[in-house]
DNA sequence: CTGTTAGCGCGTTCAT
DNA sequence: ATGAACGCGCTAACAG
């Protein structure tokens, strides 16, 4: 019922392996029979069997690329570009040619299920594999990660890491593009110590992420150069990457302390829900208190005051690492590159009154 | 060198059948040999050949999900929801058993990325497709896909649309669930009119989009039902639906009518545009000009001020989706569902001055 | 409950 | 430049 490569081959009067050859073009084939083949396959619409084809080829046509949460623009950003440099612009006719196809796994930021899509696409003897965004630091799921992506990468799977810190042994990764979130995160808190600021809640992302960890560490850097030390934990909520944490957080923060003149978000999306809980409580930003994020998305500079935040380069990350996966690039020397994060000075932060 | 079925049935004693079997977990396994198995598997660290499962089968476990942008929350939540209900929570080991896997293929709203990832899909041998979002109304496009989809039907890929319209022969497809984009574009028109708006500037999507016209048709209706006719086309300004496509449009807008007292824009990300070309010129919402937009998205509630807006149950919609992908819900009588749009009445919109 | 036997549809040697 | 034959790794009958 359904039409194979034989078919074809018998409609146009020559041999599967022609067909084949036609199809790959690999393999030099007269331009006369070539122009039947192809007659043949519109005229029975074919479409080849991914799985046979697979299966006999060893290798697929699939690029995987693992976010965290599809829901977030910092991965859809990344992964859009990604996926633009992969798969080309198509040749019109629907046909599905020889060009790479990207597909995006949704993790939810669980390591069970990142462990589960690299699975699936060791299974599907992916082509690539493109993990973004920061890592759990759970040892063990590392430790399995690790594992998982050596053995990716010896079965001919390109691994790439964008926006993920390297591996301990990152050998088995073609290139890691990691983000300077520390140092975004130190310069955005030197920028608010600079107007003045010394009382500044943190409302941090999830516990053991890595992303996380340095945005935090950038942040407690600056203040230890400027000798604010010891109130870091009080002045520090964790909660996950999204609106209503931001809110949360910061409705605990100002319970702990209200005299803080500042609060410095785990990213845009937590920031406003930061500046909700501030406003909820009467308070007027940046006048009473100043309020910054980090990634600078899109609609960062349309709320009201715009977002004082670092500038990540997501779309050109997503891209070099859509070129990487695919080897249209050259791999950073050493298999490593730190993408800068630059400070975006907007109307969310101003100095302390008084 | 890989380490294949028959390998793991070596080591277990067993027939490659019967590691298939505790594998699929469809037949009848003596406990025993089961647990000999899985041992087995776990100890030569085994992982299945998905093209050749998928070639034996002739089915795979792979969902497409296509979405016009990743980048865009509006996709990315419909997305993620659905693969919350089709990929199952994992069994922790990351072994990947038999439940389904969702990926999601970026379209970029172009009708050739379509067509190319319904031919990769159908390829694949996928489960289900899951087409979210409106869809472009060029005939022979909409024909390629309907053709596409019966295929797809064919070869027992469920077909499952979610906030796109029913195709012309909806035979082939499980399940359309439809947003009613006209009802609510008719009410959050109303409200304006209730305010006692009259000059109403909008900011459409891209033209040749169902979701485009649905919602301008009911902007339209919603003006003719009060006698306010024949400016139409030059108080609407097509363009994307980005944020500096509504900022753009916003501005020509207001050039070519000044007098203009609310914008009704695509969506709100469009929205989001639109208030920036406003306060760039002067100009205060909602006192001097009020603005909507569409979808309810998560930042709609907290810029300054609070978008008004219609909701779109987006998460359900798409959580929905997948339960009818994965055929754990029936689908909708006649194969057909209209979901209901609400509208949120916010800061942004009030009544003219004057 | 388990083993045996055939393919699934294609890519790739080898020939020619 | 083309054809013939083999096998990729697995599942699905069919026995037993």
């Amino acid at each position: 019922m359904t039409v194979t490569l034989a078919d074809v081959a018998a409609r146009a009067r020559v041999s599967p392996a022609t067909v084949s050859r036609v199809l790959n073009g690999n393999y030099p084939v007269a331009a006369s029979t070539r122009e039947r083949v192809l007659r043949a396959v519109d005229d029975l619409d074919y479409v080849l069997n991914g799985p046979a084809s697979s299966l006999a080829a060893a290798t697929s046509d699939l690029i995987g690329i693992l976010v965290n949460d599809i829901a977030d623009p910092f991965f859809g950003i990344m992964a859009g570009a990604a996926q633009t440099e992969i798969g080309g612009p198509g040749d019109g006719s629907g046909r599905a040619g020889g060009e790479k196809l990207a597909i995006v796994c949704n993790t939810g930021g669980t390591p069970e299920r990142e462990l589960t899509y690299l699975t699936l696409l060791q299974r599907q003897r992916a082509a690539a594999v493109v993990l973004t965004g920061g890592a759990v630091e759970d040892p063990a799921h590392q430790a399995a990660v690790s594992a998982k992506l050596a053995k990716l990468a010896d079965a001919g799977t390109r691994v790439v890491l964008c926006g993920r810190p390297p591996l301990a042994d990152n050998t088995s990764v073609v290139a890691a593009l990691a983000f300077d979130n520390r140092g975004g995160g130190r310069r955005l808190t030197e920028h608010l110590l600079s107007l003045g600021h010394r009382d500044i809640g943190y409302v941090a992302g999830p516990v053991e992420r890595t992303t996380t960890r340095h945005r935090l560490e950038g942040h407690r850097d600056a203040m230890k150069a400027v000798g604010i030390v010891g109130d870091e934990d009080r002045l520090t909520v964790h909660g996950s990457y999204d609106r209503r944490s931001g809110y949360d957080a910061t409705v605990e923060l100002l319970r702990r302390e209200p005299g803080i003149t500042a609060v410095v978000a785990a990213n845009d999306t937590v920031a406003l829900g930061a500046t909700a809980a501030i406003r909820d409580r009467g308070l007027r930003i940046p006048e009473d208190i100043s309020v910054a994020g980090f990634d600078d998305l899109p609609f960062s500079v349309d709320v009201v005051p715009a977002l004082t935040t670092v500038r990540l380069p997501l779309f050109e990350a997503g891209a070099r690492a859509g070129r990487l996966a695919t080897g249209k690039e050259a791999p950073p020397p050493g298999g490593i590159a730190t993408i800068a994060a630059e400070l975006m000075v907007r109307g969310s932060t101003a100095p302390p009154r008084g």
